[in-house]
RNA sequence: GCGCCUGUAGCUCAGUCGGAUAGAGCAACUGCCUUCUAAGCAGUGGGCCGGGGGUUCGAAUCCCUCCAGGCGCGCCA
């Protein structure tokens, strides 16, 4: 709609120094707004105080130049200029109706475009090690990894999701250990054995309830193969427990792979479906990626050996404090390694744009990555970080404790079935994601009108409800019928509708799904006032028609935006 | 100490590629269900946009500085 009007301008602004009216004739980027009053037309733009330090005059008087040559386009009702030099454009009302058109005969397919002109993006989100289940910072990540997938996607990228699983290192090795450690609970073991396996654990165990429960299943696993618990796992040291100890290698895989599926389970209630879940391990084998890189980094000259440990230059690549360590002197590979060559492989995938959803707390490691980027002779702003602050979880106003060291801490799973899956979605995606956000428990369950989710989902119910009421009244309408359309609260809210494609383009180009939560919003307050002024169903066939097809147009964009965010858009409530 | 994020109405937050008189929801108060869904609507009050300086026709928005809060600065993952 914007690129119309934007049209509009450029060709006064081209017929005028064409005329020699004015000496510019291509446009500086300007912009196009709605007006937000309505004495001030449908739209503004600021082109003649752009324009006026290259003239060299007055902005008003270029203003009254442009808004001249505007006036006398088709669609124009009215233009004229006002305060420091704004030209306010008035549309006709045939301009609009061309526009619900538009809306009606696109339906599912209004608010997609093409800026991302086809370009491969990969969407790595949610990324939790398969050690518990998800809690509800991961959800938040969930949903704007899932929305942002979706909204990419409308606006022209080919996106791939990407779960990035590290199911190697410190952690599953302790996920191992405190599942041994429930097991010989539930084997009853002698006192002192418990007693002295803890005393090594020395505190550092997962505590959760859940690590009971897949100890249980494995017991039960073990039973029916007629095997027993392996005993002297209790003895081994820490590190290197199923490297050297097969059967601590089967009970981590077998705890790992149980937690991994419940993830799964709970991202797929979630409504959440990755493309590919990416293993760690597997840079490892069977072909060795970390090493591979690595060798690379050194031949390239941006990892360097000192202290006995190997460095990449971050500082030099990435103006990071300090370089970081690629390999430890003691040989083993760091963290950083292991997310360096999978960085490295996303590369070698072939996209041109790689998106991480990150818990706000790894911010420190962008700088990481980016040097990564930059060492394998990539545009470093390829890399786009989504960074999501924490989530404070309030019951009736009063902050639920958490506390993941005990274990109670909340989980995904808590949330979603509370509160449902459509609330928990909307009320993750309300704020941008790097601002910390409150979630009332009490509020996203609340069937009241301060609870935005219902709003507009009421909105999309309440419609269907319209149409199944006026039955075959909303059938067969030509076009022409959308003129009897004279309200102004009519144009308005086709107006809002039409600025669903902005609200789509922006949300992909500035990855911020919380724009569309924004307008949907919007859009149902301008929806329900309407609805209660103006009654849809009445003895006026046509105009009866012409209002179902404004409505039909609602419903359709209430509908495409709930579904960018994964909410769903009943019939009925 | 250095880096990143945040600071807007009583509360939670939009608005931040510079634009006209700074918006919404909640909370508070007053009304509206015999009529297409009251999970709704109409109305009222509410602001040194953290402080100060600068840039210019114009600053919540850009620059500098200070204040307050959060996070990060491991040969952890």
């Amino acid at each position: 709609m914007k690129p119309r009007i934007k049209e509009m301008i450029r060709e006064a602004v081209h017929a005028l120094s064409q005329e020699g009216a004015i000496k510019t004739a291509n446009l500086p980027e300007i912009i196009i707004e709605k007006s937000r009053k309505d004495e001030f037309g449908d739209f503004a733009t600021n082109v003649a105080m752009l324009l006026t330090p290259l003239e060299k005059r007055p902005p008003r008087e270029i203003a009254a130049l442009i808004a001249h040559k505007v006036a006398a386009s088709a669609l124009v009702k009215k233009c004229d200029c006002a305060g420091p030099g704004f030209i306010n454009i008035f549309l006709k009302e045939e301009f609009w109706f061309s526009i619900l058109k538009e809306i009606l005969d696109r339906g599912a397919e209004f608010g997609r475009c093409d800026v991302g002109k086809g370009k491969k993006v990969l969407l790595e989100f949610v990324s939790a090690n398969p050690t518990g289940p998800l809690h509800i910072g991961h959800g938040r990540g969930a949903a704007v990894g899932d929305a942002l997938a979706r909204i990419l996607g409308a606006a022209g990228h080919e996106v791939t999701k990407e779960f990035y699983v590290n199911d190697i290192g410190k952690q599953v090795f302790t996920l191992g250990r405190s599942v041994y450690y429930r097991c010989l609970e539930l084997q009853k073991e002698k006192k002192e054995v418990i007693d002295g396996f803890l005393q090594r654990l020395q505190d550092d165990y997962y505590k959760g309830a859940y690590i009971r429960d897949v100890a249980e299943e494995y017991l039960a696993r073990l039973g029916g193969k007629g095997e027993t618990l392996d005993a002297n796992l209790s003895n081994l040291p820490q590190e290197n427990w199923f490297v050297i100890n097969s059967a601590g290698y089967a009970l981590i895989s077998f705890a790992k792979g149980r937690l991994l599926d419940a993830i799964k389970k709970d991202l797929a209630d979630f409504g959440v479906e990755f493309d590919g879940y990416f293993s760690e391990a597997s840079l490892y084998k069977p072909r060795n990626i970390v090493d591979e890189t690595i060798a690379s980094l050194k031949d390239s000259g941006f990892a360097f050996d000192d202290d006995g440990a190997l460095w990449l230059k971050t500082m030099e690549l990435a103006n990071d404090d300090k370089d970081r360590v690629l390999i430890k002197a003691d040989g083993a590979k760091t963290y950083l390694a292991s997310d360096v060559a999978y960085h490295r492989d996303k590369l070698d995938r072939g996209f041109d744009i790689l998106v991480n959803v990150w818990g706000a707390d790894h911010h420190g490691y962008e700088a990481r990555i980016r040097a990564a980027l930059k060492a394998f002779g990539h545009d470093p702003d390829k890399l786009r970080i989504i960074f999501i602050q924490l989530v404070a979880l309030l019951r009736n106003g009063v902050p639920v404790p958490m506390g993941k060291r005990e274990g109670e801490f909340v989980t995904l799973r808590q949330v979603m079935d509370e509160v449902g899956t459509d609330a928990c979605r909307f009320f993750f995606l309300m704020r941008k994601s790097d601002a910390q956000l409150d979630f009332d428990l009490e509020l996203a369950k609340s069937q009241a009108p301060e609870n935005p989710v219902y709003y507009v989902q009421y909105a999309h119910a309440r419609i269907k409800s319209i149409m199944a009421h006026a039955g075959d009244a909303a059938l067969g309408i030509d076009a022409d019928a959308l003129n009897l359309l004279k309200e102004k609260d009519e144009i308005n809210l086709i107006k809002h509708l039409a600025l669903f494609e902005e609200a789509v383009e922006r949300a992909a180009v500035e990855m911020e799904p919380h724009r569309v939560t924004y307008y949907l919003t919007e859009l149902a307050g301008i929806f329900h006032p309407y609805y209660n002024k103006h009654r849809v169903v009445t003895g006026d066939p046509g105009l009866t028609a012409a209002r179902i097809q404004l409505c039909k147009a609602a419903a359709t964009v209430i509908a495409n935006g709930l579904t960018l965010l994964g909410v769903s858009a009943p019939d009925k409530m």
